[in-house]
RNA sequence: GGAAGAGUAGCGAAGAGGCUAAACGCGGCGGACUGUAAAUCCGCUCCUUCGGGUUCGGUGGUUCGAAUCCACUCUCUUCCA
């Protein structure tokens, strides 16, 4: 199946510039396609991946992606998505951030000669300004600069010269590519549309408008009961294990909506049809063994983390929910837990209602006796409803852990000091 | 520079001298049901040594008693210049 027509299938498509070239021109040749990333955090979260899953697909055809990361357009920051003017990071951020990112990439990608990652710092900065304005000004006009949704949308707020010129970076970069490295078709969120046709038309000026290039633009994903993918109470969804353990990411997936799953498979995975098929009927016959869901959150971790965080995700799962803590080895408890939430705690006996607040458990006194009173709490295992409870640290798992629960699902791992 | 109005708990919003630690809605946290779901239902949601303590932009006053009245002050919105 040509690629394209795979993604039309995935419908991770919104639009492109022309998809018969493209169809064509990905089934004559292996073609060099590019998605940049701006380093305006360090690490990627779930929404970033969307444009990197389609990267994938097209490297898994046998293309060549190349990942640019925006050294260069990312100190000074992408107007597109946001409604007001973005704070300028400090250069020493900027580069944190590229080298955070760069390190995630190489582990999505894997660093064979099929991909290439790349920083537009190395060329963005080295254009003078006079360079700028007579070889790249000259070939912009303002007023369909201004045309754009991303700038128009913001006339009325504001927009400083700065980010205006975002969009003659960005194309700059795409020439760069094309001229260098042949990338003739850049993909990006539909937000990025913009950015992409700005590129295309800088290329055509340039070198002349027979020249080949292609913009792909991913759908805006959403969930079905309308909220924005990929948020949680806690925040974003990152790829990073440090900030979201493998366990926490394994069960985001866990825990999608039956109406979302099946279009996250097709987003999210490389199953093929036939498999991602079976999985919808699953859904419709027997939604309660949620097993779309299972499959969802084994591929993704596994893509993103490894096999054996899946291991670990499904033991910490399986001892969580059955409640069966107690079941664990200390040495299980010490993977397991590892990037859960973890308190320390004095080896002496302590009073349940003070340590649930010394820890910060609990915010307050009150709200810790409520909880108590209401059969919240955990420890180890077993239900406390008792606010006189005392803690023995010394009498379970050697010793050295303590584990805490607070309703159904939140667990804090006490470390025992000493 | 002038005029009018508004500032109340995480947010929105009632209250206009004692019955108000402050209605109601949202959010948050628990619980029940369930599929670790959705929907629904129930409880809690300033702190506490459970005696009480500290709250209604800020400061000072009036009063036995103030979120509520007065003065000054700060911030915001609208209108006029």
């Amino acid at each position: 199946m040509n690629i394209i027509d795979e993604l039309e299938w995935r419908d991770a498509i919104n639009q492109t510039t022309d998809e018969d070239g493209l169809r064509e021109l990905t089934a004559e040749k292996s073609v060099g396609l590019y998605c940049g990333v701006d380093p305006t955090g360090d690490s990627m979260h779930i929404g970033h991946l969307i444009p990197f899953m389609m990267l994938k697909r097209f490297q898994l055809a046998g293309h060549h992606p190349y990942i640019i990361i925006g050294g260069g357009t990312g100190s000074i920051g992408d107007p597109s998505g946001k409604n007001s003017e973005r704070v300028l990071q400090s250069m020493e951020q900027v580069h944190h951030n590229e080298q955070a990112l760069t390190a995630q990439m190489t582990k999505l990608f894997g660093q064979d000669s099929n991909i290439s990652i790349v920083n537009n710092y190395d060329w963005l900065s080295k254009i003078s300004l006079l360079d700028f304005l007579r070889d790249y000004g000259k070939l912009f006009n303002v007023n369909s600069m201004l045309a754009k949704d991303v700038v128009a949308s913001r006339l009325e707020v504001g927009i400083s010269f700065t980010e205006f010129t975002y969009q003659i970076l960005q194309s700059v970069d795409f020439l760069h590519l094309l001229r260098h490295h042949d990338v003739q078709l850049q993909i990006g969120g539909a937000d990025q549309w913009g950015n992409i046709t700005a590129g295309i038309d800088l290329i055509h000026k340039e070198l002349g408008s027979d020249t080949k290039a292609y913009g792909l633009t991913i759908p805006l994903m959403l969930k079905a009961d309308g909220t924005k993918f990929g948020k949680t109470a806690g925040g974003a969804v990152w790829l990073n294990p440090e900030k979201t353990t493998p366990y926490e990411f394994y069960q985001f997936w866990l825990n999608q909506d039956d109406r979302d799953v099946v279009k996250y498979l097709k987003f999210f995975t490389f199953l093929t049809s036939d498999q991602i098929a079976e999985y919808q009927k699953s859904v419709e016959t027997a939604p309660e063994k949620r097993e779309a869901q299972r499959r969802l959150a084994r591929e993704v971790t596994e893509f993103v983390h490894s096999p054996e965080a899946v291991i670990e995700a499904e033991h910490i799962s399986a001892a969580l929910f059955s409640g069966e803590v107690k079941e664990l080895t200390t040495s299980e408890i010490e993977q397991g837990f590892k990037n859960m939430p973890s308190v320390e705690l004095a080896a002496e006996p302590e009073n349940i209602v003070e340590l649930l607040v010394n820890t910060k458990i609990e915010s307050s006194k009150r709200q810790a006796r409520e909880d108590i009173t209401n059969g919240a709490i955990r420890i180890n295992g077993e239900k406390i409803q008792d606010l006189d409870f005392v803690i023995n640290p010394e009498k379970e798992f050697d010793g050295k852990f303590v584990i805490i629960r607070r309703g159904k699902k939140k667990y804090w791992l006490g470390r025992v000091n000493g």
